[in-house]
DNA sequence: ATGTCC
């Protein structure tokens, strides 16, 4: 008679559920008649030293399986450290109660060494937007965010304000016909740009990784939607800066604010969901995933992810040069920060992964971009190289409706009349990116005084941003 | 942020 056994059977010998289990129930279904005793002993055998049975005829399956499951990373929960750890926090006032939980949360994983929140935090997935974390060997995707190397580009041009108060068409013109805006938008035919970042060999690190080359030659130089712009605007430098080599005055400049398009955001949604299924941490701390930095996957991401930060500065370089060339100007100075990132840093002594995820790098002297909203100016400034705020400043002024609040809020009305009040033309966006939306630069600078110096202060003037939908070209 | 499933 054919001994018979079941899946209780096997999980009393030790094995678990899943793919092994099915196959042990195979090999024991195949074998011969020997007893229960005998087929159990056998099976123990096997869990215990697979190796030993990968020629044998019945068990070949059930030990390439058990192996596997041994090479597998371990599918256990990761504990968070209970001890409540500080982190510096600037602007309290101003930064809404969820941020500070995720925070404190992200201030709880076994890698982290320090943290700090932004005075323009918010919730975001995983690590707050304004948020930044240092780990030790360990890289976070969440903590980068979706979209990586999101930036910052600031042209200050040999271009006096009156030329473009005089020529304003002529800057519309041009501000349209060189930039793209929209989800999934990009350029195609005769208008698509290049760039040797385009041709870097990290497109090969997979073949993933290698599918996106195309998208990310079609969208290089558009901008996307969200909170992403392009500006023209006017800076003023009250004094002369040595380090830019600038004379006090006014100023036309080019502001940008966008990122890695779709190239950067499947980067992110893919090393995540990969981070996720390697790194089992408890449900509250399950976006803040990590990857071991010696791992392949670690290293993958983190190529992946500096390749995409290229790509977006490459996109930027590509909207600056179209727009300088098209209005005849020259460049005095250029000042470009990414602020969804993630870097290899010294903090105390110590070399750490320094995640900005929606905040500006402020290391000692380190140039920076801060923008204010459509109306509200923006600010180029000089970082302190504060170690508490892990050298780091709010990229922004943040939110204080969020989107769907603001379309409920605000009029038309009041989008008119504000953009009139400040001499602002838009082009594009939606009453969700309107100025009343953002919380109030000035306090936002006020609270972060301990990490930056402002250097010059930017007016934005003429406005492009995706309309509302995305549904433009 | 992103054609919201690689």
């Amino acid at each position: 008679m054919k001994t018979e056994i079941n899946g209780d059977d096997l999980l009393a010998i030790g094995y678990t559920e899943g793919r092994v289990l099915g196959e042990a129930l195979k090999a024991a279904a195949a074998l011969p008649d020997i007893t229960r005793e005998e087929l159990l002993a056998l099976l123990t055998k096997v869990k215990q030293y697979p190796e030993n049975f990968l020629d044998d005829e019945h068990m070949e399956s059930l030990a390439t399986a058990l192996i596997e499951e041994l090479n597998k990373p371990v599918d256990t929960t990761i504990a968070l450290i209970e001890e409540k750890r500080e982190y510096a926090v600037y602007g309290a006032d101003y930064i809404e109660e969820g941020a500070g939980k995720q925070m404190a949360i992200a201030m709880q994983l076994p890698v982290t060494v320090a943290g700090a929140l932004m005075p323009d935090a918010h919730q975001g997935y995983g690590l707050p937007i304004g948020g930044v974390l240092a780990t030790r060997n360990a890289i976070i995707p969440y903590g980068v965010g979706v979209d990586i190397g999101c930036r910052m580009a600031l042209s200050v041009f040999d271009i006096p304000a009156e030329h473009f108060y005089e020529n304003e068409a002529i800057y519309k013109r041009e501000l349209i016909a060189h930039t793209k805006f929209g989800a999934g938008h990009g350029f195609h035919g005769r208008y698509k740009a290049d760039h040797a970042v385009l041709d870097r060999s990290e497109f090969n690190i997979t073949p993933f990784v290698k599918n996106l080359q195309d998208k990310a030659a079609s969208q290089l130089g558009s901008s996307g939607g969200g909170n992403h712009f392009v500006e023209w605007g006017i800076i003023e430098f009250e004094q002369r800066d040595e380090v830019l080599n600038i004379e006090k005055g006014k100023y036309l400049a080019l502001l940008s604010h966008s990122g890695s398009r779709g190239l950067g955001a499947t980067i992110a949604g893919y090393y995540t969901r990969l981070a996720k299924d390697i790194c089992r941490l408890p449900k509250e701390a399950a976006n803040l995933a990590y990857l071991d930095m010696a791992s392949e996957a670690g290293q993958e991401y983190w190529l992946a992810m500096n390749l995409a930060g290229d790509y977006a500065s490459a996109c930027h370089e590509v909207i600056h040069n179209k727009l300088t060339a098209a209005v005849g100007a020259r460049v005095l100075a250029k000042v470009e920060n990414h602020h969804n990132f993630a870097w290899k840093e010294q903090w105390h002594g110590e070399e750490v992964i320094v995640h900005r995820k929606g905040a500006t790098p402020a290391g000692k002297d380190v140039m920076g971009i801060i923008p204010g909203s459509m109306t509200a100016p923006g600010f180029l400034v000089r970082g302190k190289g504060n170690e508490d705020a892990i050298n780091s400043a709010s990229h922004g002024a943040g939110r204080q409706l969020s989107r769907t609040k603001a379309i409920q809020q605000i009029s038309q009305q009041d989008m008119k009349a504000v953009l009139k009040e400040h001499g602002v033309t838009l082009i594009g966006a939606g009453l969700d990116e309107a100025p009343m939306a953002y919380k109030d630069i000035h306090k936002v600078m006020a609270a972060q005084h301990d990490l930056v110096d402002v250097v010059a202060r930017f007016e934005p003037k003429m406005v492009r941003m995706a309309d509302d939908g995305s549904k433009e070209d």
